[in-house]
DNA sequence: CTAATCCCTAGAGTCAACTCTAAGTCAACC
DNA sequence: GGTTGACTTAGAGTTGACTCTAGGGATTAG
């Protein structure tokens, strides 16, 4: 079975081995081996594990929060329930991320109707306030 | 009209007043006026300026940045162009963090699922592999 | 065998975005 | 007119997440 480097999977992830061998450091590699040299090497499951540590980062989870689930996970049947529930929260601050990006987004198109009308116009004008506050707030 | 103080503007946007001198302090607020005294007081434009700044900061802009914006907005219609680019240009990045958090939320659905499953047997073993790693991969 | 290029650790440094402290000023109420 | 509470500044401190440095050790190519 294939394993990898720190590089290799840094490189494989889009992140760098400083980046790792930090989340290694703060317990959220547990799982990853060593040679007897000490060099770590990083399997397939552990590659995808990180996809998953990654999902998490995304979700907009703290590292320290993260490192619970992993604790959780390593802990074994008893912690089901709190991995569950964790999700089901992930879940909702995605569903919440989803909806305040959607409303900047409505902002951020009219924005970009009002500037068209104005480069048509070639002046902000058209706008009628010339106050910077009243423009930026239109 | 009415005006708010720094207080009063901070519980308006959901800031604090520390928040907001600093993006004062940062240049990104030259719009907001002061009483003789020294005192700034906030507009209802300075709010909906405000608002669009939280906006752009919810884009992913760095403070940095929004403060060029700012300056092209005190710069008037030269800068026009510079503004409709930089709204299209938040419009992508909000199209891809879109992408992107449809995708996180496609593997928290999955995960949702995958401990409901192991919830309902009691055991995660019905995912056949009790190895923290390739637990978490699945 | 040695040079290059990875790997290791501990710990320091960086960066963005706040967040707070200290020392003082201003405004409203009693 | 004095107390209270919110305002002011400059500048220091915090937090999270890296990012790098220094000083070594291991592994591969010639």
């Amino acid at each position: 079975m294939k394993t990898y480097t720190i590089g290799e999977a840094a490189k494989a992830l889009n992140l760098t081995p400083y980046t790792l061998r930090y989340y290694d450091k703060e317990g959220l590699l547990p799982f990853v081996e060593r040679t007897s040299g000490g060099t770590r090497f990083f399997k397939e499951s552990d590659l995808d594990a990180l996809r998953i540590i990654e999902c998490l980062k995304m979700t907009g989870m703290p590292i320290k929060e993260i490192k619970t689930f992993i604790d959780w996970c390593s802990d074994g049947d008893a912690t089901l329930q709190e991995r569950f529930n964790m999700f089901q929260e992930r879940k909702a601050a995605v569903e919440a991320q989803m909806q305040e990006l959607m409303q900047t987004m409505r902002v951020i198109e009219h924005k970009c109707e009002y500037y068209q009308a104005a480069l048509d116009a070639g002046t902000e004008a058209i706008h009628h306030d010339k106050q910077i506050a009243k423009a930026l707030a239109h």
